[in-house]
DNA sequence: CATGAATGAGCTTTCATTCAT
DNA sequence: CATGAATGAAAGCTCATTCAT
């Protein structure tokens, strides 16, 4: 019982071992040249031990971004329920949005130069973007109903361009190698969405 | 004479020739993927006259991106010279921008691919965005004279933000392999870049 | 236990095996000329183990002499120390290097076609030939010491002459593919080198 | 008549032009990493010309090793035949040797890289020191007859070892980049092989 | 379960040689 | 005769994947 218990716990710790070391070495030299054996070496694993917990390199990467895309969204769901009006959800998840970010930057590395790509190694990665889309849908729904948010908007127009956005801040942060407060970008960023950059005089 | 003409077109045909197959080739596979023997073959020649015209496989994608680059920014360039406020030039450049990338999807496609990754292959493709970024600096600040466009902004965060929007909204495009307008998604964008989401009632 | 020694004797044996394959395939056919996979044949092991113990063709030719070199001049200091004048010295040196590569010919074809080369594969081959010179040396000087050798010599000289002498021998031999007993030309050459062809009737 | 013999001595010239190139290159290279395009461009013609003057790259080698051959052994004859006595002739053969390799340095590299091998890519190569053999055989028997040089020997190890002798300082040069007067090694060098290095004390 | 040595398919790149001009 | 662009065979090397231990 023990030892079921042991071994289970090993073989649940050799999994994540094998999971943050694909990350790892991902964000290092990029997936397509990463190596199951520098991996296997990351995990402190021999190479053909990966192959049984994972089928392939795509297969880590696609393990990876499920597993975080649950732990994430859930993280997203409490900070936008805890919030009042529209804006206020709005701040909260692109604030919690560029945390998480922050916070494991090999994991962004990795999502950044992933997502986008029409040869995505894992449909994962798209899947991730997907859901945060409709989050932004949930959101500019309720900003309409409470007057916040314009009625006239073209919704999967406006979806892209938020995410397009914020991604790209994000990119730019990683490229930059984490050399600045990427969370401090939220608010200004959430402002540019609601008031966009116009002077208002136009209108 | 004649035959120097005739041999130089030649040659300038088979460079063109394999360039084009090359980004055939990448936006059929991706870069990494794609192989010598695949691109020689699109491009109907022999593996190694491939390296009598390029260096190797990460040269195509370079001097193909050196080239187009400066046609692309020569029309926008016209394009936005051609008009009158800052408004205008918004809506001409990222309708050019648009319009471009939906004449030539195979360069689209490469572009969104290999853009904003970490690892990228060839730096040609991530001065063109460097370059973009400074046009958007350019009329935005224009139109802060003009009085169209708010003056508090944070330029480095507003540049990213619609480059960052723009591209999204292609790569969806692209995904989505070309089966709608993108072009027609211009003003709608514009409109979001200047008016933003917001009803108006919060200022 | 067993296993571990099995497979360190395995290992050993396959290392072993490349090593003695590489020098056959070079002899056969010239350091350049050989291919990797003619000598992954030869070792009866696939092209890529090749790599897993050597760092390409030239490392297995450095590999080879650098063992051998130990080896062999373990050999020749034994002889040496055993002898008390330095003609005997002389004689037992050159006994042992003719045996040595008479014992090992595949060794002493790839030797004679690699040493002296300016465009040498692996510089280990040279430095054969330089701790050879070294060795002559000694034996000179101590043959000074002893009134068996005259005084005015130019010693740089008199290395590459004895050297010289010897390897042309050698040569001679492995391009008569062996046919006749190397070893006996061990008295008679230093016969020469001691008296020279003169008839001693000119001083 | 003018144009055919301007065209026969273009077409001489170019001949010689390519060996001599070749010689330059494989001198610079080696002969194995010499390519037929390095060696077009050094004699100023096309990759295509070189087929029209020789069979391939080894047939570059061979055709300059049997013209030179000539030139040599005649100047080996005529330096020969002017001396009297044995030892003479064998100072004037010696010192001839040095001062032709001082003078064509890059024949002398090429010579030395490939004389001796048993895999040699030209035939040629071997046969000069065949011939070479044969004029000290001749020199030997003189000086036997002179009473100069002992009978009691074994002409063929004697020819081995004075060639043996001659061609490792004349590797040395070479590999010591010519830094020294070559030719000042004949009469040390004919001391060593009339006298030995012994002292004399033996006998 | 875990290992890691071995495999060999697959890729890049070079270059001798040809041949249309 | 001369050219040099084009060819494609041939070689080196990497690495995902397997499997005996």
């Amino acid at each position: 019982m023990r030892e079921v218990l042991i071994s289970r716990i090993d073989k649940q710790d050799k999994y994540q071992r094998i999971l943050q070391a694909g990350i790892t070495v991902f964000a290092r030299r990029g997936v397509f040249r990463a190596t199951i054996s520098e991996i296997a070496r990351e995990a402190g694993v021999a190479d053909g031990t990966i192959y049984l917990y994972f089928k392939n390199k795509d297969d880590i990467l696609a393990r990876f971004f499920e597993a975080r895309a649950d732990d994430i969204f859930l993280r997203f769901r409490k900070a936008i329920d805890g919030a009042g009006t529209a804006r206020e959800k709005f701040a909260r998840l692109i604030t919690c949005h560029l945390e998480a970010f922050q916070e494991d930057r090999e994991m962004a590395v990795v999502f950044q130069a992933e997502s986008r790509k029409i040869h995505a190694m894992a449909e994962q990665v798209n899947a991730i973007s997907s859901r945060y889309r409709e989050l932004i849908a949930e959101i500019i729904e309720e900003g309409q109903a409470e007057g916040l948010i314009r009625k006239d908007l073209y919704l999967a127009l406006v979806k892209r361009f938020i995410l397009g956005a914020v991604d790209e801040v994000v990119s730019t942060w990683v490229l930059a190698e984490g050399k600045y407060d990427l969370v401090s970008m939220a608010d200004p960023l959430v402002d540019l969405f609601i008031r966009g950059i116009g002077a208002g005089s136009e209108d």
